[in-house]
DNA sequence: CTAATCGCCATGATATCCCGTGACTATACA
DNA sequence: TGTATAGTCACGGGATATCATGGCGATTAG
């Protein structure tokens, strides 16, 4: 598998620990070797997001054509770098996400990851659910908004 | 790793030592030698900006490409040199920052260290959450601005 | 001799590692 | 076909290492 799909709920232990689904620990690294992720706030949803080392590497291979005198380097290296979080898995399969992101982002006793492919989503269990019933209601809607208008 | 990712606060105390971020330190020496950074004003915001001995050599490079009798490599010159400041780590990963600098930047109590990279960010604390506060909004704001713009 | 600076140690908090357990699945075997 | 066996995975607990930080004492400068 080569990319991040589908939805899973694990559970948040006490010490703030969570499994990362298999599914998705076979995207992030070969079977075998250590895996690393890379987490960073959502600029769009209260979630966060998720790539490969490879993924943000790309992302962040941009700044190396600009200036790093500008302000544009600068906002961007600190869009990029400043709020990221690398977290190794440990032999488990698990990772430990710091406090402070688990009271920013409410999360408690579960949380859902979302794949997006190339990346995915952490959210907090009743707001991730939300989420995609949200995107179903609305895919619903214009269904039946089509249909009708198509009769 | 080998850049500065990530945001972290910690606390300046009554002789004005600060402890530079584990995750820091890894990049600005290999484990075990001892880890100098090199920090100057940022000419954009009113925070120190750190980097590694080798990025500031490279940084400096730039002025062996200038003829060194024109105006602009006397600026640059002085830009990068005139206000640089070498400071050791000791061997509990902190650094004595300079009671100058920490009045010229109302530094109190707890700093912020900012990831960028190739370089990293000191500001007062309230500052420096503003700062990402700042680049999230206008993060948001474009992501939206898109996406209604495409529907 | 006084004061500032630097190196070192102590401590609490946190993160990391390593183990065991139960649920579920897939495979082997009779 | 039904049952046993082995594997994977999520999850919990406890031991250990790392980190940030406070404080003391030695060393040096003025």
């Amino acid at each position: 598998m080569s990319a991040f799909s589908g939805n899973f709920s694990n559970k948040l232990d006490a010490k703030g620990r969570v499994s990362i689904p298999a599914d998705f620990r076979s995207v992030l690294a070969p079977p075998g070797s250590k895996a690393r992720i890379v987490l960073r706030p959502s600029p769009l949803h209260p979630c966060l997001e998720g790539c490969t080392e490879a993924h943000f590497q790309a992302l962040t291979d941009r700044l190396d054509t600009m200036d790093p005198f500008s302000a544009e380097y600068d906002d961007l290296a600190t869009e990029l770098h400043g709020q990221t979080i690398k977290l190794d898995l440990d032999d488990d399969g698990r990772t430990v996400l710091p406090l402070s992101l688990i009271a920013e982002y409410g999360f408690s006793g579960t949380v859902k990851f979302i794949g997006l492919g190339r990346t995915f989503q952490i959210w907090e269990q009743a707001a991730g659910d939300q989420r995609l019933a949200d995107l179903n209601a609305a895919r619903r809607a214009r269904a039946l908004t089509r249909s009708s208008g198509a009769a």
